[in-house]
DNA sequence: TCTGGGGTCCTAGGACCC
DNA sequence: TCTGGGGTCCTAGGACCC
């Protein structure tokens, strides 16, 4: 939806309308811990009962991911504290998510869909778009909605609900209509019964801040949006008020992107166990941080022409710090330089709760020529950068590590990519 | 033991140039 | 001799999503 490619029809004359499926699978890190269990002998299906999946509230880690029906039942919602949602519920049962777990069931749905489309967008890692304009033959798009959702069910163990529409916004939006197991469709002329009657925070890509500043306009419902004046929305949001304004009204002109894109920034932050005032500590955990987004920038053959980091502080402040570079890097030595240079500019002996790193500003290797600024002293980075990547590849990321970063990936648990 | 982590995109303001 | 304005690049911060 915030796609910016623009599709030529090329059968000249007739407009064909795009048949989009939009496929968001039901509690996802919820319901793929409960299928787990299950095959696992467990007795209890955790879907039936108030239960979510939480982090480590001993590690400061304590926030809802995943809720079950039941626990939705008593008003517990995902981002809240662990610690709200028993007050609301207090015989809840707390589940630990496993990420590995997790990218196998989405990679299983994945080989579902690829059987009826290559057209495919994975939009998160439980949420796919399918574009089947072409692939329909004789068939209806909500009969081939009800048949993927049933085979999900029958061959996987897990509920998804699908959303039927011409465009992806609408797909998306019927998708989180009743919940769960469910096929529900999005069609133009459904737009004012279906879409305006719901709530304007229902709408993809109004956030809370927006609803306040929508609330003075008098604004309750989407349909409300629907009829605002285009042009004061945009006087009031910018950019984002012509994007809500359009969703409002069910215009979405973006194109299912089903080949896989590069990433354009990457990440890797982490709420520290306790609070951290001395700087030399920071520096150690700025290194292994450093380390596992060159990892994955070199993994990707990219390099980063931008390093930025953050930290939070114990009042939940949040700074941040970036530097654009004069050439393109992905060594974890260059990296690591510039964010303890960016740190150190940016630290003020307050405690610190958070801290991150990202590269921005990615290209890929092939478009630089490396050679003119590579020293002999750089040589020897890259290589030992990529001697450490295949080991790590071979034996799982925290299996191999620098001297004096393995204490520090232990507390951070940082994860093993694919 | 109250408040995660990984992304994308946008905006405002300052520096600098002509 | 008291103050313009367009343009580009860069940085910090924030909104929103899953």
């Amino acid at each position: 939806m915030t796609n910016k490619n623009i599709c030529f029809n090329i059968y000249s004359g007739e407009d064909m309308e795009k048949q989009i499926l939009h496929i968001d699978v039901n509690n996802a890190f919820l319901s793929w811990t409960a299928v787990d269990r299950l095959h696992n002998g467990e007795k209890i299906d955790i879907r039936t009962i108030p239960a979510i999946i939480g982090g480590d509230e001993s590690n400061r880690h304590g926030v809802v991911l995943a809720k079950s029906m039941p626990a939705k039942q008593f008003g517990i919602k995902t981002g809240e504290t662990i610690y709200q949602a028993r007050k609301k519920c207090p015989e809840i049962q707390v589940f630990m998510g496993n990420y590995d777990s997790y990218r196998k069931h989405s990679n299983d749905l994945y080989q579902i869909l690829l059987e009826y489309t290559e057209k495919i967008e994975r939009f998160s890692i439980d949420e796919c778009f399918m574009d089947l304009t072409l692939f329909l033959g004789k068939d209806t798009l909500i009969n081939k909605a009800y048949e993927i959702k049933q085979r999900i069910k029958e061959e996987l163990g897990f509920t998804v609900n699908v959303g039927v529409a011409n465009n992806k916004l609408l797909a998306k939006m019927a998708s989180d209509f009743e919940k769960p197991d469910k096929v529900h469709t999005l069609y133009k002329k459904e737009i004012p019964s279906k879409m305006w009657t719901l709530p304007a925070s229902d709408l993809f890509m109004v956030g809370k801040k927006s609803i306040v500043k929508l609330e003075t306009l008098g604004v309750k419902t989407i349909g409300d949006i629907a009829k605002l004046n285009k042009e004061l929305l945009i006087k009031k949001f910018g950019k984002h008020g012509k994007v809500m304004w359009e969703y409002a009204n069910g215009i979405d002109e973006s194109e299912v992107i089903y080949e896989q894109e590069k990433p354009k920034c990457i990440g890797n932050s982490i709420t520290l166990p306790q609070d951290i005032y001395n700087i030399n500590k920071l520096n150690e955990i700025l290194l292994a941080l450093s380390e596992q987004v060159g990892f994955r920038l070199r993994k990707h053959k990219m390099l980063a022409g931008v390093i930025n980091i953050q930290i939070k502080t114990n009042e939940f402040k949040v700074y941040s710090h970036q530097k654009k570079l004069d050439i393109y890097v992905n060594t974890t030595k260059d990296i690591y330089c510039t964010a303890k240079e960016l740190l150190e500019t940016l630290h003020s002996n307050k405690p610190v709760r958070l801290i991150g790193i990202k590269v921005d500003k990615l290209i890929d290797e092939e478009e630089v020529q490396m050679s003119l600024f590579n020293t002999k002293e750089n040589e020897k980075y890259e290589k030992l950068d990529r001697v450490m990547d295949e080991l790590k590849k071979k034996y799982g990321y925290n299996k191999v590590t620098r001297a004096g970063e393995m204490k520090v990936n232990n507390m951070l648990n940082i994860r093993e990519e694919k």
